[in-house]
DNA sequence: GATCCGTGGAT
DNA sequence: TATCCAAGGAT
């Protein structure tokens, strides 16, 4: 028994109509076409991050940057500590970069390849915004439809080798009409029924032209390579604080946390250690480590705590007064060295 | 193609 | 606790 393509678009867009999630960036059932600018955002935040972790980020830069316009105008620094807390930081330094172009267009472009020309926007993000801001069919393949497809056909490639079958077997399914909510079906599909581990193929409106669950082990699709060991970092964080502020710096724009706001620390890196050596003298109190995991490394981070010494920070920096400290848009890591050094304070 | 880049929740 | 992994992009 054989199910055609245009069967199977037909049953997930059916299921779809029935099962979409209701979420803030979506049109409901029956509204017009959502906003560009609130697909646009919503797609940059929801690159490898769960939608519960988006939700609050979205309602918060929606209320202080309501039109694409108003974001583009925004200082770097706003944007960059409103992003604080949610991850790869280089998304939120591109997406200024392409307000400031979206603006400059006077809208958003409406097709595939000119949403690919702006920064942060690639095959899968411009894909996505064209079908489901501007209704053009195009072919949007995530984590969730490379699940989906290959599971729908047994592709026995491992990963990232079967991605050129995959995207083509995507292509055939993709209809020529609603290539939008096709798409958003394949992801809802993939984020609750169709799951990594214990697919819910009782749930599935594909079941029945599911190859992988004919075979009996759907959860061994797709096939991914072996994952290497993170390695195990220390660093070493300054708590220097003098007159109920405390010295932050800026990180570079590149690189591990790069563009954000912190404490000044020893240097470490994914890669090696840090060189421990304190910025200047004086009688450093440890406060203790904080563990945090990396996507390629983990880190222990001690906390050295200096109050009120004699010597100014020898670093480029600005004191941030700590009764402000929540305002200061620190990533996690350091949110929790800062935590730290004020509970053993 | 391989590597770098965060975070928090689920299992 | 350890591991996986989530609406990926840039280099």
């Amino acid at each position: 028994m054989t199910a055609s393509t245009a069967d199977i678009s037909a049953l997930l867009l059916a299921w779809y109509d029935r099962h979409a999630r209701d979420l803030p960036w979506r049109a409901r059932p029956g509204d017009p076409a959502p906003d560009p600018y609130h697909v646009w955002l919503s797609e940059v935040m929801l690159q490898q991050t769960t939608v519960a972790a988006v939700k609050p980020y979205f309602a918060k830069f929606l209320a202080n940057w309501p039109t694409v316009e108003v974001l583009a105008a925004a200082p770097d620094e706003q944007v960059m500590a409103a992003w604080a807390g949610l991850g790869y930081y280089s998304r939120a330094r591109n997406l200024v970069k392409a307000a400031r172009a979206v603006a400059d267009l006077g809208g958003f472009p409406t097709g595939e390849a000119e949403l690919r020309k702006l920064p942060g926007l690639g095959d899968y993000t411009a894909a996505a915004v064209a079908a489901i801001a501007f209704g053009r069919r195009a072919v949007v393949v995530d984590a969730n439809v490379e699940r989906v497809v290959a599971r729908l056909f047994a592709i026995g490639e491992p990963l990232p080798g079967a991605r050129k079958t995959i995207r083509a077997r995507a292509d055939e399914l993709t209809p020529d009409s609603r290539a939008g909510d096709f798409a958003q079906a394949m992801m809802d599909l993939g984020s609750g029924i169709c799951t990594s581990r214990v697919p819910k193929c009782l749930l599935c409106p594909l079941s029945g032209a599911c190859a992988a669950r004919a075979e009996g082990e759907p959860e061994r699709y797709p096939v991914k390579p072996a994952k290497k060991a993170k390695p195990e970092r220390v660093g070493n964080a300054w708590w220097i604080v003098k007159d109920g502020s405390v010295w932050l710096v800026r990180r570079p724009a590149t690189g591990m946390l790069g563009g954000m706001r912190a404490l000044p620390d020893d240097g470490w890196t994914a890669q090696r250690d840090g060189v421990g050596e304190p910025p200047l003298a004086g009688d450093w109190r440890l406060c203790g480590a904080v563990s945090h995991v990396f996507t390629h490394a983990r880190l222990t981070l001690r906390v050295h705590a200096l109050v009120d010494g004699e010597s100014a920070p020898p670093m480029a920096g600005e004191w941030w007064p700590l009764d402000a400290l929540d305002t200061a848009g620190l990533p996690t890591l350091y949110a929790k060295a800062a935590r730290l050094a004020l509970a053993t304070g």
